[in-house]
DNA sequence: AGCTGTGAAGTATTTCACAGCT
DNA sequence: AGCTGTGAAATACTTCACAGCT
């Protein structure tokens, strides 16, 4: 049976393909801005530290996009890869943020959501204080109502900017409103069913992981 | 040949294991401060989402740090992964920033850098108007200097929060300045040799990856 | 001649399953 | 009875290498 576009088996492409393509997607734009046209997987593999063949392997789960002996078209390739992700120029993915703590208000003001394909359409807290005021035209509602919005609205993809003591419970109501996707930005690993998805953003686990190869150097 | 504790062979460790490591020293810091005393590889499993056999042969790579029967201290756990990573209390790590903008300027008032042994103790920007500003005790410094005051110093991390377009000269200097270890925020993969460790932070890539999955939920 | 797409081979990582300690 | 530590088995992922197209 074939597997063609992005209407056949899903279901069997590896989690770590997923993760790379958009990181093929934003070479490509990077590419489309500098006015070239075509790249081949070695190019691509070059420029991004990836090797030529996982490159090929990674697209082929997706479909023939490539011409033996010219290599990809970037046009063609940039929106065979949008597809497949479901980043499509003129849709915005509307996006819940709750926290809106001086990281949350970051996040509210940070440019390349818009850019990419995201709106941050609500925004919760807890504190009074931020309760009803409105940032970049989002008026802040208090975090009782996300049940009722988010069950009401489109939304299936939340970004939590909570303290980590209230991670777990945040999370747990996205979920129970129908979030599927979370990107969390509490130092906490929150527990979820396995049919919703957490990506976890906590720089000093990065860092520490880090010590441990500086380490090594110094000694 | 033996390996023990953290003194034995070290570069056969697998860097996903060295990844997993401070997420479960964040896991054992939450139950020492709930009074928790001694913890097994399956309810710490259960706390994190991880399998027990993973916990116990990720742990194995250091060290026997566990007893049968009744699972794993831990504050001795806790002490044995601090003295893997580097991370010991009383010792911060010095950290260069590049990049004071609106996110940099959020990194410096983050309160758990330091908390979890990590100091920011440069910064460095191109924008005039930066430079020379103190914030959070820390005096700006124009970019041109950041290879002779990083050369002089004991940096080895350094976070980076510049524009996608300068990242990658950001990066060659800093890795001339001595710098090994890269905690990079700008929507860009710098490409360095083999020596140098870069984590890449860019909320937008696990957006798109977050698109795939939801859009197949609504299929 | 140059490059893709892909089975097959090779590595890396995870999980199993159980001997052995408490 | 309960749990660790760990070889061995299973699975997942990456790289090789080459047929086939342009």
């Amino acid at each position: 049976m074939q597997r063609f576009g992005n209407n056949g088996i899903e279901g069997d492409v590896p989690d770590v393909v997923i993760g790379r393509m958009p990181i093929y997607l934003r070479a490509l734009v990077l590419l489309n801005s500098q006015d070239i046209k075509d790249v081949s997987s070695h190019q691509l593999g070059d420029l991004l530290g990836i090797t030529p063949a996982q490159i090929r392997k990674d697209l082929s789960y997706f479909g023939r996009f490539g011409k033996q002996g010219k290599g990809y078209s970037v046009a063609h390739l940039s929106s065979a890869i949008r597809e497949v992700l479901g980043v499509v120029p003129g849709v915005q993915w509307p996006v819940a943020l709750v926290g809106v703590g001086s990281l949350g208000l970051a996040l509210l003001g940070y440019p390349n959501f818009g850019r990419e394909g995201f709106r941050i359409v609500e925004a919760f807290d807890v504190d009074p204080q931020q309760i009803g005021r409105t940032v970049s035209g989002l008026t802040i509602r208090p975090i009782h109502e996300l049940n009722r919005v988010l069950g009401e609205s489109q939304v299936r993809i939340a970004i939590v900017a909570v303290p980590a003591s209230q991670a777990q419970q945040v999370v747990d109501q996205l979920v129970s409103a129908g979030v599927r996707s979370v990107l969390n930005y509490a130092p906490y690993s929150p527990r979820v069913p396995d049919d919703v998805r957490v990506s976890n953003i906590d720089p000093v686990l990065s860092l520490q992981a880090m010590t441990y190869f500086v380490k090594e150097d110094l000694v």
